[in-house]
DNA sequence: AATCTACATTATAATTATTCTAAACTATTG
DNA sequence: CAATAGTTTAGAATAATTATAATGTAGATT
């Protein structure tokens, strides 16, 4: 979804209706210069800061499924504690930060391309991404 | 963990109390030909059916986390539903398959090694892992 | 502008995975 | 064989997520 758009009329292309909430969340998640990742906790509360009136926890997953449904936000597993979801929906790379749990965008060229030799019968491969762990370099950990 | 050994003793080694529960755990995972991968609920299921007595489903999470955190179990992250565990502990890839949600370990060369050209300052790399996505090919969804 | 209606939001309950607790049990040591 | 420290257990507690059903509202219809 781009950046300063019209997100009422976004809702309306998708087939959502622009309710409140839906518009806020998008200003929320999409209004911004880059793309980031988050919890449903980290979103309700952004949320609750920009908006006065509460919003229901529930409504956010709805809606946050909607927008994944739709295309608009990706669901990224790192942590089976609970679901991390991105605005980046491209398939791309991922640094995680196992020090600060911290996961970070690899660049377009920060890993060359994946060459993947063995093929499954009567499949068709959606998508490579690869899941780089990193941690603090302490060389003094004697 | 090797197939077919002495489970009482390599668990003393670990400084694991040979119990039964922790012996069976020990048979069901190691005791096979193949590597695989399992939720908790697999594992209870495979204990519940191989065992006479019962299993706590407690003694269950206890002991795959005290294999974990002696290196014969890793938990793989592909769906933040519930954790899965996997008998391979090496760094690997993994075909995972959208169809079935059945998760397939790359071969050694299968997938080239990958070249990472970013690095994140202060940080080194503890593994990277190519998560590959495939889903069956039908030509005939028109 | 008032009314209608399908869809959305909400508070709350239900469900599910996982962890905690504290009492009963057992492998090991002396 | 008793003592002890670690383990198992049932069940309660917690946390994330989903379901429910009553209430609200966006957009269409009058
Ligand atoms: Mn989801
Ligand atoms: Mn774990
Ligand atoms: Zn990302
Ligand atoms: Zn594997």
């Amino acid at each position: 979804m781009v950046k300063n758009s019209n997100f009422v009329e976004k809702l309306r292309e998708l087939g959502l209706r622009p309710t409140r909430q839906r518009v806020k969340m998008c200003e929320v998640l999409f209004n911004r210069e880059h793309t980031f990742h988050f919890t449903i906790n980290d979103l309700v509360k952004m949320i609750s800061e920009e908006l006065n009136e509460k919003i229901s926890l529930a409504t956010v997953y709805n809606t946050v499924h909607a927008f994944e449904k739709k295309g608009y936000l990706k669901e990224i597993s790192i942590n089976s504690d609970k679901s991390y979801f991105d605005t980046n929906t491209s398939i791309h790379h991922h640094f995680y930060d196992e020090d600060t749990n911290e996961l970070i965008d690899c660049g377009e060229n920060d890993i060359d391309p994946v060459n993947i030799k063995k093929n499954i019968t009567g499949k068709k491969i959606n998508s490579v991404e690869v899941l780089v762990k990193v941690a603090s370099d302490n060389q003094n950990q004697k």
